[in-house]
DNA sequence: TTGAAATACCTATTGGTTCGAGGTATGATC
DNA sequence: GATCATACCTCGAACCAATAGGTATTTCAA
């Protein structure tokens, strides 16, 4: 089914992993966790999302990785680079101002003038 | 190049679209404008991405279309059906959900406890 | 002790859709 | 008579999120 690009989504998971990381590192399950926690549950991004888009993430230098074991598990520990959090910060704004465009759209009274 | 799908504006021009015609009937070419203008400017879709849309959204029912001649030009006016206001309303909704999760995201302050 | 659930990682494929570029034609303007 | 604004349209590319499926280890209850 894939139901691919849902409404409202594209560019969401790079933007909630950047803003996390950039909080402090975490691992890609811990991530999964933690985006359905930070958007009181109004998001939910599987690990069919978060892997591929960590990996594309450290990839193109927005994130650098290190394993850790922890009680007999490996767990990759992801933080930001300095070029991720330029691009935190231009996709932040980017947010920002669709947030705003469509806030003014749907606000406009139904019958308002130009 | 095609910028495809730059972040947050997939689901965008559907609703838009939508949202202006639930005001008021308009053509193509005066919803490209007026988009511009309920957004200030912090949106603009440009005709490639409207014409294509306005006839997916009348092809599975959510728009009705008719031509009307104007000074010599043809415009085809589109308004909304019941079924789009539906989908209005629900696009609408996942919006706001969406919305509300990135703003709990972005606004967490830096160093806060779970 | 066995087996289910949670933890932790991963990939391949699909599908939808936005975008830029380009194309036609008419009316208005200079 | 050329250029601009109006008004419609299509095509192809690129991107990327989602589902489904796959491996392996630890934990815990029956």
């Amino acid at each position: 089914m894939a139901q691919t690009n849902p409404p409202f989504m594209s560019g969401v998971p790079e933007l909630l992993l950047l803003r996390l990381l950039d909080q402090k590192e975490m691992y890609g399950y811990e991530l999964v966790r933690s985006i359905r926690q930070v958007t009181a549950d109004a998001i939910s991004l599987g690990e069919g999302v978060i892997y591929p888009a960590l990996h594309s993430l450290e990839r193109n230098g927005a994130l650098k990785s290190k394993r850790k074991s922890v009680g007999g598990r490996t767990r990759v520990y992801y933080s930001l680079t300095a070029k991720g959090r330029r691009r935190l910060q231009q996709l932040s704004d980017d947010w920002r101002r669709i947030q705003s465009g469509i806030t003014n759209a749907l606000e406009t009274p139904s019958h308002a003038q130009a």
